[in-house]
DNA sequence: GTTGAGCGTT
């Protein structure tokens, strides 16, 4: 009982999640547990870590069991210096009862009558969500002070290898890369072409290039695909 | 061994 977040959320029913932040990046679940505890009953305790380093990334997720205990704890804790940092502690965005929060306000318990959550877009939500979890994958404190230390040790070394041989496998640097393009842009075509290699069977696969080359599809007009030389001749003339 | 805006796992 000591371990939280080991094996994805033991029992959520009627719990809220509180996010802390500001967090230091050697603060532990445990170490938050008995702080947040003292304040209410911390159903579970979870601490998003790196998929590649596996640290912390700097905020926790705390669940407690009443609102009034995390309203409590919010209270109490915000602010609060933990390991030698302030903590900022703040009820949480998404989440199994994001739907009973409201811009970190509390709801109360609200009949179903109402459909107010369809109000929402949750398309436009959904496809926000995926890119801002991408977006924040690749930018990160530790990711940038990596990169520019590296540019500033191993310029010279990264220059020669690759001009040398692309054989390296910068493995941070392509998944961060593709994360972005190919994971929304088109899963089909990675598993057509996972690699180089050629297809021992031959496919049909030229009849899905061969219609839509030539198709090409016209959503353009011809007036602006007439001008392939001059791209944004608005631009040019206009300001935004 | 480092860093510091933000929103999460099977």
């Amino acid at each position: 009982m000591s371990h939280f977040g080991r094996s994805g959320p033991p029992d959520i029913k009627d719990t809220y999640s509180l996010l802390v932040l500001n967090i230091t990046f050697r603060t532990t679940a445990d170490d938050l547990y008995p702080l947040f505890d003292r304040y209410g009953k911390v159903v579970d305790v979870f601490i998003p870590r790196d998929r590649r380093t596996g640290e912390s990334r700097g905020f926790a997720f705390v669940r407690y069991k009443y609102a009034d205990e995390a309203q409590k704890a919010v209270e109490r804790l915000d602010g609060r210096n933990v390991d030698g940092r302030n903590i900022m502690v703040q009820f949480a965005k998404y989440g199994p009862n994001a739907e009973r929060i409201h811009k970190g306000k509390i709801m109360e318990v609200v009949p179903k009558s109402r459909g107010r959550s369809r109000s929402r877009s949750p398309r436009t939500r959904y496809r926000d969500d995926y890119r801002d979890r991408d977006y924040r994958r690749r930018s990160r404190s530790r990711s940038r002070g990596r990169y520019e230390r590296d540019r500033h040790y191993d310029r010279e070394k990264v220059y020669y290898r690759r001009s040398r041989s692309r054989s390296v496998s910068p493995d941070y640097e392509r998944g961060r890369s593709r994360s972005r393009s190919f994971d929304s842009a088109s899963p089909d075509r990675r598993s057509y072409s996972p690699r180089r290699s050629f297809s021992p069977r031959r496919t049909p696969s030229s009849r899905d290039v061969s219609p839509d080359k030539h198709s090409n599809r016209g959503k353009f007009p011809p007036s602006r695909s007439v001008s392939p030389e001059s791209p944004s001749p608005r631009s040019s003339s206009e300001q935004d």
